[in-house]
DNA sequence: GTAGGGTTAG
């Protein structure tokens, strides 16, 4: 079992010195001479005797007899129980005592794993050691000494070690390239295999390709990927891994057909699983989706087992497909191999489950998984997020929160989406604390989510800061901010942040010009619309769908309504969206039988109708005032489509009620609604009663309004003037006086018009305008005009629940308003 | 004794 020292160390006797203690060593090593008492089999650590009593025992320097055997078999005993500090010790106070390191072949292996301890001091204060022992000489523990520096993340000293080494053989060449590539150089992993061959005149092996591939597929880099296919060609290189990297390379650079190639002109390596998994994922990727598929069945029709990787395979590309039925038989299979507490397939299940609208069994696969990690944690909450349960997902991310103690930037970028779904601000702030202390405050993806969720809370301000402070921005972060004005009523500060983007070279994309087109539709501003419009002719976002729904939205909100019909015949391909904006656009502008033979052609053209359909469609009965059609469409809705009716056409209907005078009907229609009445649904009421004079009801509506938002001062006024109407001065005093005494202010409501450039704003009584003798004169002639033909001019009040509640007062006429008008009843 | 080994989940 103990060697007898051989004649070696018989001859280096004479060199040893056992007097020092070992640097920095909590325990001095002795040798000792041969005790064939020791059993070195025994394993140290907290159970070791063993090691305690030969260090106990003091070994009589004098009588030690060096043994590299005896050595060697510490330092393994040393390494096996993962004390490799002590390991290296011993190792260097053989070097000190003049071992030659080839003595020691599994030196490389400790060096190996004493960097896997990741602590660099350590591994620098070995590297001076080896150095002083002249260690490094040896080809084998300066390679593992480079692979070391790499490991711990230190690319400068791996880069300093590399140029000084004297001789560096194919493995310190692999060692670089595999280096950079792993911490993220793909460049330098690219340059270095370049000079390697170039500067160095040395051939790469296959290891060589096979790391550069790797960086090949990172940069998407076809060209060098494609050279080194054909070296390894050439090299007559053939084996599965190299085949894989060249198809995965291929994929990743989008080169579908090359890969195709690769992977059938190696029909003899087929009967490699990761092969076929790597073609699937590479079809998946690149949108090839069909041909992912016939590839999965051929599989499962040859004799190669799928393993999980291919179970996650297929599932990613159920979820894309959203095919629950094949995503379900793939679960099956999964738990029929035994495969089901693979994590990576339990998460990709959830995944598919949640995607496909199986909410239940995504969220029962989590709750009954073993083997969690953040990753399934991250696929619960962000689906939860972004599928309609924000609650839910803000309870998993507080769970998860007590569990682990910290969360990733997916988690709280769901976190924070599910916070602006519910605009709630007081819970996005604790997030944003939690993410400043994570230390993902710069993160510019966070901190774009954070942007919305403050803009969508209303908080313009908070959404600015967020955005100022953020150390890069890029069109992401723009568009955040861009939106965010939008949807805070700002179109102006839209506007400005639009020009201040580009002032920075970053150029609008597509969502940057629907935020600024909605921007447009709040400012009603046509020839800001049309800039917009033939700025994204030129960018080529002519043929974008959304870009061109939003186009036909916008056209119509501001009032031309050609346009809107113009955009919406040129489009190539329409989806639901398209004709629902067009049903939408031309129904405000009171062209309801056109609304009404559209419809027809839209289910002709194969388009499912949805609610936003019937909102249209209803929304253009109310502005026409076509109750009786109105009332076909909600009930077909209900009875034939089977859509559930929402507020918005509740909405539409009372407001079709109360034209009709039937406000008792409206009135149970808003008490027996399943939803929740807003402001807008008792303000369309409210309206009704004040042009059908129903006081009492009147004051009953208006007491809800006032419970709903008690400062809401537009209703206040409007139940003012209802008053006044009929001459209930005293009632109109005390609600005039009421605005006062609650300190609510009313900022003027403004009218305007768009000549030319310009654009025109009128208040009430406004003289403003340097024309204003004219416009007063054409208005008091259309005024008359609008009594001959049998009219009564009427304040616009309440629109559809569709746009905002237009205070009464303080409401000048220009032309447009004077479409406002209720025939005589 | 050193380099490398492919695909895969939010």
């Amino acid at each position: 079992m103990v060697r007898t020292p051989d004649l070696y160390s018989r001859q280096l006797y004479g060199h040893y010195k056992v007097q020092h203690s070992l640097p920095r060593s909590s325990v001095g090593i002795r040798y000792k001479p041969m005790d064939s008492s020791i059993s070195y089999c025994s394993r140290f650590g907290n159970q070791n005797p063993s090691l305690k009593s030969i260090l106990a025992s003091g070994f009589s320097r004098n009588e030690s007899i060096m043994d590299v055997s005896w050595s060697s078999k510490l330092i393994r005993e040393y390494m096996d129980d993962g004390f490799f500090e002590d390991a290296v010790k011993v190792y260097l106070k053989m070097l000190e005592y003049g071992v030659p390191v080839e003595e020691f072949q599994f030196f490389p292996p400790l060096i190996k794993a004493f960097g896997e301890l990741l602590d660099i001091g350590k591994v620098r204060e070995i590297h001076a050691h080896l150095l002083k022992f002249r260690a490094l000489d040896d080809i084998y523990v300066e390679n593992s000494l480079l692979g070391v520096y790499w490991k711990c993340g230190e690319a400068e000293d791996a880069i300093q070690l590399f140029w000084k080494m004297p001789v560096k053989d194919s493995v310190s060449w692999n060692t670089m390239i595999s280096g950079f590539y792993r911490s993220g150089d793909n460049r330098g992993s690219l340059r270095t295999f370049s000079q390697m061959i170039r500067e160095h005149g040395v051939f790469p092996n296959r290891v060589a390709c096979l790391s550069a591939l790797s960086s090949c597929s990172a940069l998407e880099s076809l060209a060098h990927g494609k050279e080194i296919h054909a070296f390894v060609v050439k090299s007559g290189f053939d084996d599965d891994f190299l085949v894989s990297g060249l198809i995965d390379m291929y994929m990743k650079c989008g080169d579908v057909k090359n890969a195709q190639y690769v992977f059938d002109d190696e029909e003899s390596i087929r009967m490699n699983a990761v092969i076929w998994n790597v073609m699937i994922n590479g079809y998946v990727s690149n949108g090839n989706l069909s041909q992912a598929m016939d590839l999965f069945v051929e599989m499962l029709g040859t004799s190669i087992v799928p393993d999980s990787s291919t179970m996650v395979a297929a599932l990613v590309l159920c979820t894309e497909l959203l095919d629950l039925a094949v995503g379900k038989q793939i679960h099956g299979w999964a738990i029929n191999l035994g495969l089901n507490n693979d994590v990576r397939l339990e998460t990709a299940l959830t995944d598919m489950y949640f995607k496909c609208g199986d909410t239940k069994t995504g969220l029962d696969i989590f709750k009954s998984s073993r083997t969690r990690n953040t990753v399934m944690w991250g696929a619960v909450i962000s689906n939860c997020a972004q599928s309609g349960f924000p609650i839910e997902a803000l309870d998993l991310f507080h769970n998860y929160i007590i569990e682990y103690g910290f969360a990733d930037s997916v988690l709280i970028l769901a976190a924070l989406r599910a916070c602006s779904s519910l605009t709630w601000k007081s819970k996005g702030l604790q997030i944003h604390g939690l993410l400043v202390k994570s230390g993902l405050g710069s993160d510019v993806f966070i901190g774009s989510a954070l942007i919305d969720m403050y803009a969508k809370c209303r908080d313009i301000e908070s959404a600015q800061k967020v955005f100022y402070r953020l150390p890069d921005r890029d069109l992401v972060s723009w568009n955040a901010l861009i939106s965010g004005y939008a949807q805070n009523r700002s179109p102006d500060g839209a506007l400005k942040a639009l020009r201040t983007m580009q002032s920075e070279q970053i150029r609008p994309n597509t969502v940057t010009s629907a935020c600024v087109l909605s921007a447009c539709a709040y400012l009603s501003t046509v020839n800001l619309c049309k800039e917009v419009h033939s700025y994204l002719f030129r960018q080529g976002f002519g043929s974008n769908i959304l870009i061109s729904n939003s186009l036909i939205a916008t056209y119509a909100k501001c009032g031309d309504v050609k346009s809107s019909w113009t955009v919406f015949q040129n489009m190539r391909e329409k989806n639901e969206v398209s004709w629902n904006s067009v049903l939408l656009g031309l129904g405000i502008h009171g062209h309801a039988d056109e609304v009404f033979v559209l419809f027809e052609k839209m289910e002709g053209a194969g388009m499912k109708p949805d609610s936003a359909t019937f909102t249209a469609l209803l929304s253009a009965c109310s502005h026409a005032g076509r109750v009786e059609e109105g009332f076909k469409y909600f009930t077909s809705m209900v009875e034939y489509y089977k859509i559930e009716p929402q507020l918005e056409q509740y909405t539409c209907m009372v407001d079709l009620l109360g034209r009709v005078g039937d406000l008792k009907q409206a009135y149970d229609m808003i008490l027996a609604m399943p939803c929740v009445p807003d402001d807008r649904i008792w303000g369309s009421l409210l309206a009704a009663c004040k042009i059908h004079g129903d006081k009492r009801l009147a004051e009953v509506v208006a007491d809800h309004i006032m419970n709903l938002d008690p400062t809401n001062i537009g209703y206040r006024i409007l139940l003012s003037n209802l008053y006044e109407d009929y001459g209930k001065w005293n009632e109109a005093t005390r609600i005039r006086t009421e605005i006062k005494d609650m300190g609510l202010k009313k900022s003027p409501g403004c009218s305007w018009i768009e000549v030319n450039t310009d654009i025109h704003t009128f208040i009430a009584s406004d003289r403003s305008h340097n024309l204003s003798v004219e416009i007063y004169d054409a208005l008091e002639s259309l005024t008359i005009q609008i009594r001959e033909e049998g009219y009564i001019p009427q304040s616009p009040s309440v629109t559809l629940g569709l746009n905002e509640v237009i205070d009464v007062d303080n409401i000048s006429f220009t032309v447009e308003n004077c479409l406002f008008v209720s025939r005589k009843q």
